[in-house]
DNA sequence: TCTACTAACACTTTTGAACCGC
DNA sequence: AGCGGTTCAAAAGTGTTAGTAG
């Protein structure tokens, strides 16, 4: 619907990227529990706008130096460290919903996809340290394959199973909040959970597309953005947390999953043990039914909460309050008359690592499902896809090869939510 | 027959509008 | 009129289950 080089002729033709990028992860030092500074962030990404990004404010450190993601799946070698220009050093994020992850991981995360989408859970939830509190910046999330295998469950344990799909197009959410000061994001903990998983390759929505029975790893991109209306860019970072890597499912394989999912999950709580949804009550109806009109509800076994359910709920009125106690200055009236999707639309190429072991993408993928669909959703989703080869993103041969859900929600995302409009993050830390 | 997937279902939480009292 | 609290219905999210396709 909207390529970047409609938009922003001055992008030039294409986007010139770089080199491939490792993406076996599995063998992650336990010592990095905490955040990851993705270190494979393809600087040449970003190409596009590199002179227009601003001059650091202040003398900046060089970023602290962190391994090589392990490549396990190939002589690939790693590509060169980020130029500190591109970076964000001294800023920090740690996964705030690390005890849950770990104990879903221990386990074998799974995470359902459907052809609706289906959220995240547990959802993504970090903390953010080092941000500039005035300058603006930008949250993003993506995930990515963690190999080229697909893989089934063969009753207690997960196992590769021949090759992984064709590579689908990349997209990227972009938190609703964005772009916002660093003040603001680092008051409270930034929750990606409205984050929607689909396995449709038509899907419309903008959700992230996803192959069943394959092993992904989400990532986060803090980028800064001085700018809102223009192409400066003041350092962009990616992060990734090993215990977050999961398997995409159309239904659990691992019954231990579905009891940590239905333990945690707020929305599963009628399948506890004390729900009314719980086996033995679903039991119970199935046979009133076969024997005649069921009768009123029982309430024997009540709705009890069960102790430590977590609500990755939003945010009620602490966030609004907050929100306007301190209101991202693009809330208020964009100085180019509207909000920045510039902003969005020249970030895809410089967050999209395409490791390169990774399968090409099917090069039969629709591009253009339906243009005149409307795009219901708030949060906005940028889309990307890889080169030939999968070895690096390439430009767009033509703005259709773009998917008309490039950015959804119309011309422009709609990341800007009106004064005192909901906010998605900072939600009470349950879990 | 087996595996993966889909849609319907019943239940829950979330959200926002309507209403009320101060 | 404005504010804050409560109530209620609709929307959305959840795992389960039966059915389908390959």
């Amino acid at each position: 619907m909207y390529h970047p080089r409609e938009l922003y002729p001055s992008l030039g033709t294409g986007y010139r990227l770089g080199h491939p990028q490792p993406g076996a992860d599995s063998s992650f030092p336990p010592a990095l529990a905490e955040g990851y500074r993705y270190p494979d962030l393809d600087t040449s990404k970003l190409d596009c706008f590199l002179s227009g990004i601003e001059a650091a404010p202040h003398t900046l450190s060089a970023p602290p130096p962190l391994p090589l993601l392990p490549t396990t799946l190939g002589p690939e070698t790693a590509p060169p460290p980020p130029e500190a220009l591109h970076s964000l050093p001294g800023v920090s994020l740690s996964l705030e919903n690390q005890e849950l992850w770990k104990e879903f991981s221990a386990v074998g995360t799974e995470m359902i996809i459907t052809k609706a989408g289906r959220r995240m859970f547990p959802a993504c939830r970090v903390s953010v340290t080092g941000l500039d509190p005035e300058a603006r910046y930008l949250f993003l999330l993506d995930v990515v394959p963690v190999d080229g295998a697909r893989y089934r469950w063969q009753g207690q344990h997960w196992e590769p199973s021949g090759k992984a799909e064709p590579r689908l197009p990349d997209r990227v959410y972009i938190h609703p909040d964005s772009p916002a000061t660093g003040a603001h994001w680092m008051r409270q903990p930034v929750s990606f959970h409205r984050v929607k998983l689909t396995n449709s390759t038509l899907d419309p929505h903008g959700h992230l597309i996803l192959h069943s029975m394959h092993k992904y790893q989400p990532r986060i991109h803090l980028v800064r953005a001085t700018q809102l209306c223009s192409q400066h860019w003041g350092g962009v970072a990616s992060f990734r947390f090993p215990e977050t890597t999961f398997i995409s499912v159309t239904a659990y394989q691992n019954p231990r999953i579905t009891q940590l999912k239905i333990a945690a999950n707020p929305f599963a709580k009628g399948f506890r043990e004390n729900g009314r949804n719980c086996k033995r009550e679903r039991d119970a109806r199935v046979k009133r039914k076969l024997r005649g009109p069921e009768p009123a509800a029982t309430e024997t076994c009540g709705s009890g909460d069960t102790p430590g359910g977590p609500c990755d709920s939003t945010l009620g009125g602490d966030i609004r309050d907050s929100d306007t106690e301190q209101t991202p200055a693009p809330r208020e009236a964009p100085p180019c008359g509207g909000p920045s999707a510039e902003a969005y639309l020249l970030h895809p190429a410089a967050f999209h690592g395409a490791p390169g072991h990774l399968p090409a993408r099917n090069p039969s993928f629709p591009e253009a499902p339906d243009p005149g669909r409307p795009a219901p959703y708030s949060a906005a989703f940028l889309e990307l896809q890889p080169g030939p080869g999968g070895s690096a993103y390439q430009a767009a041969p033509s703005v259709t090869s773009f998917a008309p859900h490039f950015i959804q929600g119309g011309p422009f995302p709609l990341p800007y939510p009106g004064p005192g409009s909901y906010l998605d993050m900072g939600s009470k830390p349950m879990y």
